[in-house]
DNA sequence: ACACAAAATGTAAACGTTTACATTAATTAT
DNA sequence: ATAATTAATGTAAACGTTTACATTTTGTGT
């Protein structure tokens, strides 16, 4: 492997020298710069990145930690990131903590000790333990925390405004004409959940619609158990006329449960999903749903981080996005 | 940031004797070891991995480079790579190649440039210049390719069965009574859709089915000449029975042009796909296909490529995973 | 022609490790 | 007790850059 030390030979420059040209310093005279350049060409010469970032501090490669890679909301906010970065000669190196904190910590450590320019991450569900983020702040090296973030004070963070995602979707079934609404809720602990749950609550109340016992309920994932409560909901209450879902995959899983209790979607009941998941407008009748913009999110946070790297902003930002209503045929009129 | 030289300075040892402990040397004695460990404790002290690398040469990084990662088959496969990959200590830097030749080549030149230890990638559509691949191999540097791979003789390869793949779903159809079975291929410049498309006839001929002219045909994506297509199609040749689709969002789209033709799954026809989507068994009626085994693609690609690293290896190593037939409603009986 | 500033290049140390080789300490065999 | 062997530690160079500082070269105005 050629170095820049034989280029120097080569050329009878200095190491600093040619070193300058690759660093496009600008006082280095156009003769030596194209001697320089010649010289590396014929010598296929690249520059060792790790010494350089050995020696600079600056690694030029950025962390990120997602729960699960697999999974089609993070790897489109990996997609954001990746796009955003690659572009400025940064790359990325990726870790998941597959919802362990012990995992999560463990990257966390080895991008250190890689000497990353920065991080970028979605906490684990299991997170307690924010000791390291702080340290991380604290010793100013650059963090931005998208979708799924800690509840600290001072931090970089992206997120998405479930509530008002919920918020808008009931208001779209209402504006369509639904009189009798119900949320399928997912799991109340955790907080994107509460939170769809409060928006799709609140819609309510500031339409003046009435909510029953009834009126919010959670799948079991068991497929008679949910057929059956499904089942008896709808002879007791014949007049449920709108669903609002926590989520694209039940709200499938819950169409085919309608549609086997023969109730027509959009005519009989009109149905919005949260999510906008890759199949969702594939399925028949294409489902409604709230785009989480998860391309603009890891573009947004790579965006964030980006200016925190090139010192051009120092103060803690707080980023909500707002959600998109998708309107597909499950909702129409 | 601590470095051996502080922990030296404390211990009173010599640099080499503390790094000798980091690095698990049997040739260090338990008090001395103790000793080390607990000022590194003491002094928060963590290895600079940079530092490590440019030294040994070993960076415990790995390239990975994927069309995209925003896809349910990619993300996969690098989720089977960073899970095997992670226990032992290395870490995965991704790398996009939005099917660019020009991107791939950017992304494995600064893979080299940062001294990966190993390479695992899938091709883009686009590559055509295997240069640079056989330099890496003849600079010994380990690289497996997986899925998508370059025409060359002596390289590590982990792919699917595709013709086989396309062969079983095509006589699961047979078997189940069809007919009269058509293809609805992929783009035929792509070497797995000319397999898949192979496979499916070669099912044929071996169950003596006949072969016409509009037994293979491609869509459009442009929905009204596709849906055009289609219904001409059936209406010439009304006793078609079955059809293997190239893949699991084609076979959606078609699922949906059929329904739109009165066409029942799978009482009039049956369907099977390629890729087992995430979303194919949450439609209605749920499709049949041949799963790619995508997370066993990453694992065994990063297994060959782990022999590689530790020099247990050196024969390249060609790897045929055999597709997995997925039975669901829309060929069912 | 000269002084002086600006531009271009050079020198050498540093980044934090690893490691071949040399040395010293501890153990064993005689 | 001594030599021989083994175990433990130390010395110093190296990995390939960057960069503060020093020096030389070039250009400008008089």
């Amino acid at each position: 492997m050629a170095s820049i030390k034989d280029i120097a030979k080569i050329t009878g420059l200095s190491l600093a020298t040619v070193s300058r040209v690759f660093n496009n310093s600008p006082s280095v005279s156009p003769k030596t710069r194209s001697k320089v350049l010649d010289a590396a060409k014929q010598l296929d010469y690249h520059p060792n990145q790790m010494a350089a970032a050995l020696r600079s501090g600056k690694s030029k490669i950025i962390g990120v930690i997602v729960p699960e890679v697999n999974n089609y909301f993070f790897s489109s906010i990996i997609n954001g990131i990746e796009k955003k970065l690659t572009d400025l000669g940064y790359r990325i190196i990726i870790a998941q903590s597959h919802e362990s904190a012990e995992n999560e910590q463990k990257a966390l450590q080895s991008f250190l000790n890689l000497n990353v320019d920065g991080i970028l991450m979605s906490i684990s569900k299991k997170t307690t333990d924010y000791a390291l983020f702080e340290k991380i702040i604290s010793d100013q090296l650059p963090i931005v925390f998208f979708d799924r973030i800690p509840k600290l004070a001072e931090i970089n963070s992206v997120t998405l405004d479930d509530y008002k995602g919920a918020y808008i979707a009931t208001e779209h079934l209402i504006e369509g004409g639904c009189k009798h609404l119900i949320h399928v809720a997912g799991d109340s602990k955790v907080s994107i959940f509460k939170k769809r749950k409060k928006g799709f609550l609140d819609a309510l109340a500031k339409h003046k619609h009435p909510v029953n016992t009834y009126t919010v309920s959670e799948l079991s994932s068991n497929p008679k158990k949910d057929l059956e409560l499904i089942n008896t909901l709808f002879q007791l209450h014949p007049t449920i006329d709108g669903i609002f879902v926590h989520g694209d995959e039940s709200s499938l899983y819950l169409m085919n449960l309608l549609q086997s209790l023969k109730i027509s979607i959009p005519k009989q009941l009109k149905l919005i999903g949260f999510g906008n998941a890759n199949y969702s407008e594939l399925v028949q009748p294409p489902l409604s749903s709230i785009d989480q913009r998860c391309d603009e999110m890891g573009a947004i946070a790579a965006t964030i981080l980006l200016k925190h790297l090139t010192k051009k902003q120092t103060m803690p930002q707080k980023e909500i996005l707002s959600p998109k209503l998708i309107i597909r045929q499950s909702s129409a009129n």
